[in-house]
RNA sequence: AGGGGAGUCGCCAAGUGGUAAGGCAUCGGAUUUUGAUUCCGACAUUCGCAGGUUCGAUCCCUGCCUCCCCUGCCA
């Protein structure tokens, strides 16, 4: 739930029509959005935006977003993308309370509706067949031309459009079209259809109906039905609007209310696809394992990753609502989720690519308990204790023979500390016949085992974790990167070749025993790696197996890759 | 071509007739037992272009350029 010492979002150009509105008391002090997804796929990131939008501001405002499915094609919904859909939305934080609806639960009132368009002769039943109507709608340059059923007797229209709703007639025989202007320059206007025959079982009506309306019709009616004031949609819509006003405003007399839509950019990021013809080019053709692949940018897919609803949030504020196409940057969605990570993940420790280091002066049977933080920032959160002992698993990119120039971490007569544990200064390493690195090997100094007076008399650079050989757990983690290796995918190539082929690398990893027992979406920083997620899929208590949700910002790594 | 929109720092984005907020990124520097975090500092004589109005224009006017959307019985 929000609270007070959250940051509020930076003005844009809706909370200023909203504030003109609410200072001229236009609304009667009523304020209500909507999210209208249409029940047919999953949700992604771009919903997140919209999500965080609509009930970002109903939340601001004092009034109520609504959740509501804009089911009107029976061919393509049902009723799993419902249920995704609202976990989804309840997922991000969001609550709707009793404002849940669907547009079918108003097809009576649609259908009452069309009758009285029908009988004030703002409607007509037109029985062209669908290529005549397009070629009938003229183009840029010519005006579109009246269809010969345009003059259709009131009476003939009613008995027509009720018979198509009795099922007499089969798909695509008749449609009900508005008569507003053939020759309109905006395409919409030109008699669209506001309702079509679909003999087909739609997900909550079932075969109750066989007319269904069309986006145009429906949304507007719904949005007065359920006395929304500001209909927020992406600027796709922008020149639907004149027909969404046409609507209401025939319909004043019936509905009495009359929102207003505004329009914003929808959200672009870089290195993914937010098209949902792409995502499901990518789920088909197995690019990703499912839905819910943690690479894919549905929020399902997120939720996965292990991105977090409050990352989502701060993204939304920080990226703003405007109207200009604009492209967002991936780095900032991924630096958002760091931001909250960084707070609230406890850090652990992890050995993903290990190689074995020995402390040839350590005592072969001793054994020392070093004290962990389980938050650098919050030490109530308390320490665990991790046994050193003579042989260690460390990163194998904490090593380097000969070291690369500012690297300062192990080489052959170089210190670093072992995290929460001793200063050790490397002395050689042991290689196999083939030149494979197979040992490191150090001496410690005795004196400096953090946390013990003086311990920090021998300075080092070099800092890095490790795992005794002797108490550790295997553990598989998946290491996820972007799903595309260039920032616009599709430009140069067909997308599917621009798929990044190391976005997903499964591995064996060594995990302190601590993290064993991590329960399913248990988020945890791997010290100087990541924030990792237990995948709520196939972790299980007592074997966990961890994703990757992104790295930490690693200015080194970036320079000298 | 007709209609509808948009162009302010590398990426977002406020602002509005009175002399360019903020965030992110970047670059310095400090702290740091995560090359992380945190902190401090720097960062648009300029608002797509060209004219005009004005004491004064990113904001008003005119012309131009660029980009996005629109000819589903999809949403």
């Amino acid at each position: 739930m929000p609270n007070s010492t959250e940051k509020h979002a930076p003005a844009n150009f809706i909370r200023h029509m909203i504030d003109e509105d609410v200072s001229q008391n236009k609304w009667g002090g009523r304020f209500a959005t909507r999210f209208p997804p249409e029940p047919n796929g999953y949700l992604h990131y771009g919903h997140a935006k919209s999500i965080c939008l609509n009930f970002g501001l109903a939340r601001d405002y004092g009034g109520q977003c609504h959740m509501r499915f804009d089911d009107t094609n029976p061919e393509k919904e049902e009723q799993e993308y419902v249920d995704a859909i609202l976990d989804a939305v309840r997922w991000l934080g969001f609550d709707w309370g009793e404002h849940q609806f669907f547009a079918s639960d108003y097809f009576d009132r649609l259908y009452a509706l069309a009758e009285f368009l029908i009988q004030q002769g703002m409607a007509y039943v037109d029985s062209q067949t669908a290529e005549a109507m397009r070629e009938h709608r003229g183009t840029h340059l010519i005006p579109g031309q009246n269809s010969p059923f345009r003059e259709r007797s009131v009476v003939d229209n009613l008995d027509l459009f009720r018979r198509m709703k009795a099922g007499e007639f089969p798909d695509g025989a008749h449609v009900l079209r508005a008569k507003i202007d053939m020759a309109s320059p905006n395409f919409n206007l030109r008699d669209p259809v506001l309702y079509r025959i679909r003999h087909a079982e739609h997900h909550r009506t079932g075969n109750l109906w066989c007319i269904y309306p069309l986006y145009d019709y429906t949304h507007c009616i719904s949005d007065a039905l359920e006395r929304i004031t500001h209909s927020i949609c992406t600027l796709e819509f922008e020149d639907h609007r004149p027909l969404y006003d046409w609507v209401l405003d025939q319909l004043a007399p019936q509905l009495g209310w009359h929102p207003q839509q505004i329009e914003f950019a929808r959200l672009n990021l870089t290195y993914v696809v937010l098209s949902k013809r792409k995502l499901i080019q990518l789920v088909e053709s197995q690019a990703v394992d499912s839905w819910d692949d943690p690479r894919l940018p549905t929020l399902v897919g997120a939720r996965r990753r292990g991105f977090t609803a409050a990352g989502f949030q701060l993204f939304t504020d920080r990226i703003g609502v405007s109207k200009a196409d604009s492209w967002i940057d991936m780095s900032v969605l991924e630096e958002c989720m760091r931001e909250d990570l960084n707070l609230n993940a406890e850090r652990r420790i992890a050995v993903l690519n290990p190689i074995k280091l020995i402390i040839d002066n350590y005592p072969e049977n001793l054994q020392e308990d070093c004290f962990a933080p389980n938050h650098p920032l919050k030490p109530e959160l308390g320490k665990r204790a991790i046994p050193l002992s003579k042989e260690l698993w460390i990163e194998r990119e904490d090593y380097m023979e000969t070291p690369s120039k500012g690297f300062f971490r192990l080489y052959p007569g170089n210190r670093v500390r072992l995290r929460y544990a001793y200063v050790i200064e490397c002395t050689h390493a042991d290689y196999d016949a083939n030149g494979q690195l197979l040992t490191v090997h150090a001496e410690y100094l005795p004196d400096t085992k953090s946390g013990t007076p003086g311990s920090d008399s021998v300075k080092v650079k070099g800092n890095i974790h490790w795992l005794p050989v002797k108490s550790v757990e295997a553990c598989e983690v998946r290491l996820y990167d972007r799903l595309f290796s260039v920032p616009h995918p599709g430009t140069e190539q067909d997308f599917m070749l621009d798929i990044n082929p190391h976005s997903k690398q499964i591995i064996q990893a060594w995990i302190e025993p601590a993290l064993t027992g991590a329960q399913a979406e248990e988020r945890f920083q791997f010290e100087r790696h990541g924030y990792f997620v237990a995948d709520r899929v196939d972790s299980h208590v007592g074997k966990p197996v961890f994703n990757r949700t992104v790295g930490l910002k690693d200015t080194w790594g970036k320079t000298h890759a």
